[in-house]
DNA sequence: TTCACCTGTCAGAAACTTCTTACACATGAC
DNA sequence: GTCATGTGTAAGAAGTTTCTGACAGGTGAA
């Protein structure tokens, strides 16, 4: 997990994901321990449907993980932890991730020049 | 600049310009060596306002570098380069720039504003 | 039943991002 | 002068993101 690069679409998704104060924070709540969705809303204080939506966003770039489980009084509750995640970015490394990068243009390939 | 690491909300510009296909690109053709502003519009294959734009982008997040010269016959060119940034992404990492963020909530939290 | 919890989803407003097109200016060469 | 090169900026359309408020369902306990 540690090792392994993203393609430059996932790396994308990942930086979007990561770029914004509130999933910041969501992650940086999420690195004290693992929580479920109602008192970690309480905990940011942020409103249920808001925290709910980013955290699909953190969920599908894979930063945070959420599992349904039942408590000891039956309640459904649906908890998220944060995955262990190790990402290096460098002038060098995003160069690398770019190479794998799909949506340039409509249509890439051997550089075609123009012709007027 | 390789060592020391950037506020919360210095993090989230550098994540938020990084999270773009474009700006990706653009990161990595600059990777390969300096360039001006209409031959890389060209290069990558973008109209040079656009590329003006994500430019700014990512120069106000300190991951560019941009420098009028004047060339041998004598045009204003606006070289840009990669500053060699180097960023450590792991759920601690985050937590602790999370802690430096301004905006936190409306309501609570004392917002430490810079000096004007 | 009613209450206090938990889950999820939807519609719409507001704000932001992205991109095109058009304009402004400069220089040197023809 | 005109042309080709370089610079920058502004207006507006189109799309995306962010957020609120209201709705749906579930459980167990009083």
């Amino acid at each position: 997990m540690t090792g392994d690069r993203p393609t430059g679409d996932e790396l994308v998704t990942i930086l979007a994901a990561l770029a914004n104060p509130l999933r910041l924070r969501i992650v940086a709540t999420l690195a004290g321990g693992r929580d479920y969705v109602s008192h970690l809303a309480r905990e940011i204080g942020v409103s249920r449907p808001l925290l709910h939506m980013h955290l699909q966003r953190l969920e599908s770039a894979g930063l945070v993980a959420g599992s349904l489980e039942l408590s000891d009084d039956g309640k459904a509750m649906k908890y998220y932890e944060i995955t262990d995640f190790d990402l290096h970015l460098t002038a060098a490394a995003l160069a690398e991730a770019a190479r794998t990068l799909t949506a340039p243009d409509p249509e890439k390939g051997p550089a075609p020049k123009e012709s007027p």
